[in-house]
DNA sequence: CACTTTACTACACGCCTGTGTAGTTCGGGA
DNA sequence: TCCCGAACTACACAGGCGTGTAGTAAAGTG
């Protein structure tokens, strides 16, 4: 549960207004002086506490990237009392930052934030390929990354699979809905091994030229 | 190939660098007089041809919309002539819109090329589920909404996944390697049947309340 | 106490924006 | 030829924006 916004420091109501109006309406549209009115203060002392527009946004995706690492640590921490669901928390802790987020990772922005994730999928991954009865041809990191791109897929297409789907995907009803549908689609591969084995012939064997299964 | 940018009506041309634009800036940061430059002509006409800023923008979204049913429609006609891939067409002629259509994704726009990438997804998987063993528990619209996104989101965060895997996926050997993770994710399962069970039984039965698997 | 620093406000400036308006060029029918 | 509408330009306007500046209140600190 977040403190009462009144307890936060003016700094910190700020940085919270601006991630909100920031994710609702994106950076440009969003005003300075709108953010100091939603945390109740002035438009100087948003200046005053952190320069400028842009620097602002900085600091709003440095708290992002902070708060994950914290969130991260803290759960390798107590491994052991491993019955809380990580994904589940780490969910609701975001949820508010969601369209922020979606917006920031579409910009090419909050890197470290992309980054932690990817790791985090790349150590996951590296459980899994002991287990693994092909060895895979394809580097560790690599898989990681658009895994962590692919699991990112529905909270930045949030609101077209809301849609599609009938239900908000991050409601009470829609999470569980949600949960069944990746389940399903982890569960089972898109691909045969030998469809896969099909179109892996296709593809030039060193660096190549045009053929490719792009994302769009 | 396109035909040479003379050639081309003063509102196609507009419309192009409003694309490229909007696109490149965003909405709000491209401005109606950088966008006549582009095209070369005065920032009046721009709003002759289309009005309003917004309503320039409208007309992007629905061109995209037309060019990619007129692409599917096209495509599903010389059905025979399947030697061409469908998915390689698709990537190379929306490449130069990439970064609009991800921006446009995130904001919810654009949500007739969303359905019909469903649509299209939702054929293909009626296909596979013929020949698959156990019958899905989930509503096939719900797992090609979700597919769908996943499918889009090495576009939509195109810039992540280039930069964790050194390499630009869209240019030559970038779409090699990501052909190649691509091939290797869609033909392995995430979760083996047994974790999936397991995980499915942590469900809610029927609606449920707060445990679920995200997507961050 | 005096003094400095920090938190915070009020206000004005200048720029850039989308938009409105008047006017010009030009091609194609009657 | 005349004319009319579409294509297109030039220019001015008002508003909102980020930012700069001056000043006040409060909180340390010696």
């Amino acid at each position: 549960m977040q403190p009462d916004p009144e307890d936060l420091t003016a700094r910190a109501r700020i940085r919270d207004a601006a991630l909100r109006l920031f994710g609702e309406q994106g950076f440009d549209r969003a005003t300075i002086r709108g953010i100091a009115e939603v945390a109740g203060v002035s438009s100087g002392l948003v200046r005053h506490h952190f320069g400028s527009k842009e620097a602002l946004r900085d600091e709003c995706d440095a708290y992002l990237a902070r708060a994950l690492t914290r969130l991260n640590d803290q759960v390798r921490a107590d491994m052991a009392t491993s019955e809380t669901n990580y994904l589940a928390v780490a969910v609701s802790v975001f949820a508010p930052y969601r369209s922020y987020i979606s917006r920031a990772l579409v910009e090419g922005r909050v890197a470290p934030l992309f980054d932690t994730l990817a790791d985090l999928s790349a150590e996951w991954l590296a459980e899994r390929d002991e287990n693994r009865a092909d060895p895979p041809e394809v580097p560790l990191k690599a898989r990681a990354a658009v895994g962590t791109a692919m699991s990112l897929a529905v909270s930045v297409l949030y609101e077209h699979v809301s849609r599609r789907l009938g239900v908000d995907v991050f409601s009470a009803e829609g999470q569980v809905l949600l949960a069944r549908t990746l389940l399903d689609l982890y569960s089972h591969p898109w691909l045969s091994p030998e469809e896969a084995a099909a179109l892996r012939a296709r593809l030039p064997e060193d660096s190549g030229s045009d053929t490719a299964e792009g994302g769009a």
